[in-house]
DNA sequence: AACCAATATAATTAAATTTACATATACATT
DNA sequence: AATGTATATGTAAATTTAATTATATTGGTT
């Protein structure tokens, strides 16, 4: 892959986590291993709507996976250093601040 | 810290960083350890004034610092832990596409 | 003090995101 | 086929972000 390319996924994958919704997603995704639209929208009390859209964002950038099952979607973070990255970020930012 | 704060400081955090200038500054800084703005703006063949701007967003999270050495201003990656980040995404980001 | 180099900031405009709301699709059950 | 549940998509408005250009500030030098 040639080097502009990479920074451009490097960063459109960095941008895709950084809002405060979608960081909530990856929690709470990295924390039940799957969950369903409704669960994420009922727990994180977000209009369903919106918890779509957003899910749809990381889906783009391929930080989390679906799998259909029946009328559920599953959604799951598909690799282990994005969840990494979101809990070291977590975890650090205190000492930045 | 209270929950909210803190998803809200890291969604700024990885915003900050998720910009393709933004990752090209910070894997210069990743590489010479410390540099001025015009070198940036030099290697990277981007505008000062733009170069400037982004800095400011990166040193605003506290991604970056800088030392003022006379009308220089020598800005460096502030926590390793960021320089990782970078890194680990940088690499794997191939692995997810 | 005048000048130059290095950096930062301001104003403007353009473009991209986010939200909210409405609506559509898909599947399952009755 | 009609209804209900789960999810996705469309659109418009509001907000945010980015790039451009010009200008301001700061420190060193003559």
């Amino acid at each position: 892959m040639e080097k502009e390319n990479k920074i451009q996924l490097t960063a459109s994958l960095l941008k895709s986590i950084g809002h405060p919704i979608r960081i909530e997603i990856m929690l709470y995704l990295a924390h039940y291993q799957r969950a369903t639209v409704t669960e994420i929208s009922n727990d994180l009390s977000v209009q369903q709507p919106i918890i779509s859209l957003h899910l749809s964002v990381l889906r783009k950038q391929k930080v989390i996976t679906v799998k259909k099952e029946g009328k559920k979607s599953l959604y799951s973070i598909s690799d282990i250093s994005v969840k990494q990255i979101v809990n070291i970020i977590y975890n650090t930012r205190k000492k930045l601040n």
